[in-house]
DNA sequence: TGTGCATGTGAGTACTCAATCAGTCACACC
DNA sequence: GGTGTGACTGATTGAGTACTCACATGCACA
């Protein structure tokens, strides 16, 4: 009925790396106010009550677990940026671009980013880490590429339009106007 | 204590419009789980029983809130494609946009649109309706302006950098990073 | 071997939510 | 004036919800 092996404890900031790990895959279905911290325990393999030990509270765990993305994000970024150092900025982009494709192929990354932009809506820490957020990823994409104004804003639109691909699960509709909203984005 | 106005009774049709209206604001903060029914009736200036007796339950509820955004967005659409009628696509798509961009001046609208993509995640009668509303908005903008699938697809993902950019409250935010997402986009 | 402390939990509390239902009230028509 | 029908509500329910707290347990080191 229940395990015996001996209970193994791991440090206060294993436990909250694991949590922010696994609290992706929580929060990347139904988002800050449909996802319970209960659920989010469970993923983690702790008790609810132990989520309150290592964060203060809900907003905050899920501030921690945006930041956390970004943060995979922006390393995602400059591992393609370092790879195509040099390139024209068409090149560069793409290798970014490409890079991003890849990362999110599991959607919860994505996932993350699309609810954390509807609770930055009404959730202060919330919107202050996704500004903080785009505020990095824009000024890391401007500097890495070199690209013109109208290249960087095109390439967090066609960002943002993945998230509306993904969310609305146009990859599995097979119709003239899922074509169109997907042509040319990359698909892992 | 208490208003004596005899109470007047309406149709349950209009008072369906009118939790319709009305519910497009108390969904817009805090999207689908985060908005109660009760909020929703208060809005509505009725009690949060008889939400239940005009909708069946909440989900239905929040997907006739989101037809009934899609209905507006493509009404100000053709409104505008019709008095660029028979323009080069540029010009029709430009017309479009600024259409747009007056209708959610009143972030309201696109607030919906944003909180609807997020809970199409996880509730399949939202993710139909946000396919469904998507699908005629694409195929819509596509015979009006007889733009190129490259054009019509920039004015979606331009579209979705909008919502971006109201969610974080981007505008308010006088900074380099802010300036080349906002570039070139009508602000009424 | 014991003891101090960090890791971890069971069992709550106080409250909120969607959904229900019995029943009241307004009004059109007789 | 009476009556049938549809509009509308107060009170309630049962299932959660975020968050707390008293207590247990593993482990490093004396």
């Amino acid at each position: 009925m229940h395990k015996d092996r001996p209970r193994q404890l791991s440090t206060a900031e294993e436990r909250r790396e694991t949590v922010l790990r696994t609290a992706i895959g929580a929060f990347a279905a139904r988002g800050y106010f449909g996802t319970t911290t209960a659920e989010v325990a469970k993923a983690a393999g702790i008790s609810q009550a132990y989520v309150y030990r290592l964060f203060p509270n809900k907003e905050l765990l899920f501030v921690a677990v945006v930041e956390h993305c970004f943060v995979q994000v922006r390393a995602s970024l400059e591992r393609a940026a370092a790879e195509a150092r040099g390139g024209s900025p068409e090149v560069v982009l793409t290798a970014m671009g490409d890079a991003y494709a890849k990362l999110i192929s599991n959607n919860d990354l994505m996932l993350i980013q699309l609810h954390a932009q509807a609770a930055a809506v009404s959730e202060p820490a919330v919107r202050e880490a996704v500004r903080q957020g785009y505020a990095r990823l824009v000024e890391y994409v401007r500097g890495a590429s070199g690209g013109s104004e109208e290249q960087i804003q095109t390439f967090f639109a066609v960002g943002m339009l993945c998230h509306l691909i993904v969310s609305m699960g146009a990859d599995e509709v097979e119709a003239p106007w899922t074509r169109t909203l997907t042509a040319g984005i990359t698909h892992y």
